[in-house]
DNA sequence: TAGATTGTTAATCGATTAACAATC
DNA sequence: TAGATTGTTAATCGATTAACAATC
């Protein structure tokens, strides 16, 4: 169990997974050190605030040295809480479903992927990367009878909030959306609503307006 | 051709494929007013907010009537640029590829996808909604032969920065990078990039550290 | 020791919210 | 007209940056 943290804003923990990203690249090249100044030209953030952000979660550096990589990218990840195991499902087999189902390495992180599901009598039955697809009306007997933390909802936007529903009434605690419209829960349920099409609208926005 | 605007905040801008995405659904319920208050409740944010976002790009309300629904959809629509044609190619025609390929209705919104590219020999020369799949190695020819706005990243991660290299290098505009390491891209240059692990990361945290 | 760099407080900057006159 | 609601200014809040003492 990681210590729990409150009152941290959510613009510092969405820069959390930046850090842990520049900072496997430094433990990968076996990079032992970094100091704010070094950290600030690779990610972009300032050293200012790479040092506040960093010290919100405790005092990882040491004056006059920076702060050792490998010690703190292990702490990112448990501040993160990627020390622990999350079991997922994935509703939605689609090209959507699968593309994510096969470009995230759910492993990788200690998220154990327990189900896929779909409507498409052509999918169920079949598997993706050892992972079973099967039918969305065994949906809430497979939560129930398996704890699940997050469930990914790859549904085109029509079903999205009754899966979403679903997934909720059964015990789901979190979801991560990819349908393009939001999606709302209760209160205490933790919603992550992915838009890809907005990506592309600021593209569009940006083609138009930068100098 | 749009007006062109500067000075506003990427805060605001990334809120305007939201405003987009809440109008639709009115337009499609043929509700054709809306006041700052109500579509605060839909939208969540403050009917405060919402009246100082519209009114940086103009006024386009009505005093003791609100918004006509219809008018601020197509504002906004002409704001993001989407009453313009954007041309694409995307680099990497694996799950993830055809995954965002078939998820995302480019033709719908005036992207217009003129190709895919890869280097597995088995998807050269198939097709994803009657676009066909190229060999990378014929990307930049491409790009020089065809006037080319966005390209998306869905190769893996280690071809991802020379993938952009070579787009930027051939005349592309802006990037959309999927892979999850972070592309750099020359000023002028427009990059977005998409990483897809960090929403799960962010969950994990949450499930940590939610009251 | 001298130099480097953190942790942390104070100053600044920008974004959000509140308030209200204007007016439909 | 009375009520509703914008556009817009002022006040507040929060996030970022600057500065520097502490100290490795």
């Amino acid at each position: 169990m990681g210590k729990s943290y409150s009152n941290i804003s959510m613009a510092i923990i969405r820069r959390l997974p930046k850090y842990y990203e520049y900072l496997k690249q430094l433990v990968d090249k076996d990079i032992d050190r970094i100091s704010s100044k070094k950290l600030s030209t690779m990610i972009g953030f300032t050293p200012s605030q790479i040092r506040q952000d960093l010290n919100s979660f405790g005092g990882f550096g040491q004056q006059g040295y920076g702060y050792n990589v490998e010690v703190l990218y292990k702490e990112i990840g448990r501040i993160l809480g990627l020390d622990q195991a999350y079991s997922i499902v994935v509703v939605g087999a689609g090209s959507l479903g699968q593309g994510i189902v096969n470009h995230i390495n759910f492993q990788n992180y200690g998220f154990d992927l327990k189900a896929l599901f779909d409507t498409n009598p052509k999918s169920i039955g079949k598997n993706i990367r050892g992972v079973s697809i099967l039918h969305v009306d065994e949906l809430q007997v497979f939560i129930s009878k398996n704890h699940i933390d997050i469930g990914v909802i790859c549904m085109p936007k029509e079903f999205a909030q009754d899966t979403a529903n679903k997934l909720v009434g059964s015990g789901v605690s979190a979801i991560w959306n990819f349908s393009p419209l939001d999606i709302h829960v209760p209160e205490g349920i933790i919603i992550e609503n992915i838009c890809l099409n907005n990506g592309l609208f600021i593209l569009a926005y940006l083609l138009n307006n930068s100098k």
